[in-house]
DNA sequence: AATGTCCGCAACCGCCTGGAT
DNA sequence: GATCCAGGCGGTTGCGGACAT
């Protein structure tokens, strides 16, 4: 997987190194080290342009550098500074000790970004399915309705199909709004969207569509169905967030912006609504099932980093039975 | 076995930044 | 302040191995 090698118009070779060339840096560099990259490779004895001479030390032949595959942490690691930074690779890479930044963003180019292109695309199914869902709940409202605006009457066979309709899809798929209150203030560090799968869990749940430029605030917000809730996003990408009063009540100030996953702040934000730590290894799911404190949740995790996550109907009525996530986290399957 | 397609990764390219003059 | 230039960075290319048909 290397490129023909050949010479250029200026007599410099191009494409892949020998071995010998390699020797010759690497005895040249660490020998006289590198002072100036341009001037190296005349002294060096190489026919290489100094930028290609760069290059191959930095990134094959400089010692230290650990050839091998990423390991899960250190994937996890890239994760987390890519949501924070962006693409500042070689920033990302020195965090990772051996690692070079030409490896980091091949690496994130070739594994976890296709990753997060599927879990766009499941974002885009959930919004299509909420977009369907609340289509079909307008179209009840107006059959149970005899007054509508517009003079629709229902009649028997309607309301048949309409209850058909709700026991194989609205029975299925509404999550509880309760009259869930919050007090206080949660501070949770902005979320450049990672896990969106969480996000879109909860959005599902309210009835809005959700893309990656919403907030982790916005979110919750819509989640909550609560206009008068207030957001605003201070320095340090930190985000206050308040919902009014209510039976259940959070006091004083919680800031989640210190845990080690962007994303996970939010899960640990609805966690701690209910009453139970939280620690990176809690499934989106398990914090799902705290936060409705609903200890008869069902929660099963098969093969496949599959997790099924299941609310009983008497919790709020309408309800998604099914949530299905992939690595802890990529929403793959809803109904 | 032959051919086509996909994918990983080394290497290149062009642009940006900051220091020197 | 303007210009030059080396070093650094991120985006992209293209080769060849792996896999599918």
């Amino acid at each position: 997987m290397v490129r023909h090698c050949f010479v250029d118009k200026n007599g410099m070779k191009k494409g892949a190194w020998s071995k010998e060339e390699d020797d010759k840096l690497r005895a040249y560099v660490l020998r006289y080290g590198y002072w100036n990259w341009r001037l190296l490779p005349k002294y060096a004895g190489l026919a290489r342009c100094g930028k290609s001479c760069r290059l191959r030390w930095m990134n094959y032949l400089k010692p230290g550098l650990k050839r091998g595959d990423i390991t899960k942490e250190e994937e996890d690691l890239i994760m987390e500074l890519h949501n924070q930074m962006g693409n500042k690779w070689s920033v990302i890479a020195a965090k990772l000790p051996g690692r070079t930044d030409n490896e980091v963003k091949n690496y994130w180019h070739s594994h976890i970004k296709k990753r997060n292109t599927q879990k766009t695309a499941a974002t885009k199914v959930i919004a299509e399915q909420t977009s369907e869902i609340q289509t079909l709940k307008e179209s009840e409202d107006l059959m149970l309705s005899p007054n509508t605006a517009n003079g629709i009457a229902c009649d028997t066979t309607s309301l048949d199909s309409v209850t058909v309709l709700q026991d194989t899809i609205w029975s299925e798929t509404f999550l509880p709004f309760e009259p869930l209150e919050l007090s206080g203030q949660l501070n949770f560090g902005e979320l450049s969207s990672p896990d969106f799968s969480i996000l879109s869990a909860l959005n599902w749940v309210g009835d809005d569509s959700v893309n990656s430029s919403h907030s982790g605030a916005e979110v919750l917000a819509n989640f909550w169905a609560e206009p008068s809730a207030s957001i605003n996003t201070s320095s340090s990408n930190e985000t206050n967030f308040s919902l009014p009063s209510g039976p259940l009540e959070l006091s004083g100030e919680l800031n989640f912006s210190e845990l080690s996953s962007p994303d996970f702040s939010i899960l640990s934000a609805l966690n701690s609504v209910g009453d139970d730590s939280v620690n990176s290894s809690y499934s989106g799911a398990e914090v799902l099932a705290n936060f409705w404190d609903e200890p008869s949740a069902s929660i099963s995790t098969s093969s496949s980093n599959e997790t099924n996550f299941s609310l009983p109907v008497e919790k709020g009525g309408l309800f998604s039975p099914y949530i299905s996530y992939y690595d802890d986290s990529m929403i793959s399957m809803f109904l």
